[in-house]
DNA sequence: TTGACACATTCCGATATAGGCATATAATGA
DNA sequence: TCATTATATGCCTATATCGGAATGTGTCAA
């Protein structure tokens, strides 16, 4: 199988870059299709690819708007992101962090010494 | 162009529902990888392949013990995506959220409805 | 109805996966 | 050195992109 479909979710949605610009630019407010492409610089038709699948993970909802179509942000689908990502929060934040981590380092260095330790 | 690398950011490492499975396990403390494999139900060669990709993007650390190679969390690069995602708190937890949202909602229907408005 | 404007979709090509399987590499012990 | 255990890699296939260009669709105005 190749990899999993990028319109599964969230978290294969912002895994683009160009999605999360729209994401933030939409945090300004609505805005149409075009307006997207030009401040981010890319085509018509690739913000148009870019915004189906942010609507197909519900992170952006659409509304008609005469000739124009405009795309405003429903963060709510990056709530579990969040909430998954500050699962992890307590092993970056806490000293201790750093301190195992330089806890590590020595053990590495100790073991590349001798070589003969199993006390895992 | 084809898709970004997977290998380029923590993003794109974290999109993998696997790798997410082993990052969650991973914060048990360290790892050897045939054990990752066995509890995570895949077989060793996927479980390294996710592991190298965690390893480029710096989300685990190896380190030799013997035989066998211990896999531990490296959390700090998650940060980043926390806080990006994090930007977008307010618009999934103030309650303004769900009250504009119900107005589109409104505002949809009664144009799926009359299918000839242009008030919009 | 026709033309213009705003978007969406389709087709194409190049590439990056992810999984399965076989195999190479590394470390240990007899 | 040889066998064993633990991992990493390479190869192959199917598939999912992403980007570009062309084209289809929908809306509005004259």
């Amino acid at each position: 199988m190749a990899r999993a479909a990028t319109t599964s979710d969230a978290f294969n949605a912002i895994a683009e870059p160009q999605r999360r610009e729209i994401l933030v630019l939409l945090r300004g407010g609505e805005r149409p299709v075009t307006e997207l492409a030009r401040d981010l610089g890319m085509t018509q038709p690739q913000a148009s690819k870019h915004l189906r699948v942010l609507r197909e993970v519900a992170l952006v909802r659409v509304r008609g708007a005469g000739k124009q179509r405009l795309y405003g942000l429903d963060a709510r689908g990056l709530r579990p992101v969040h909430e998954w990502v500050g699962g992890f929060e307590r092993f970056w934040s806490e000293s201790f962090d750093r301190l195992d981590e330089y806890v590590q380092e020595l053990k590495q260095a100790r073991q590349e010494e001798s070589q003969d330790d199993d006390d895992q």
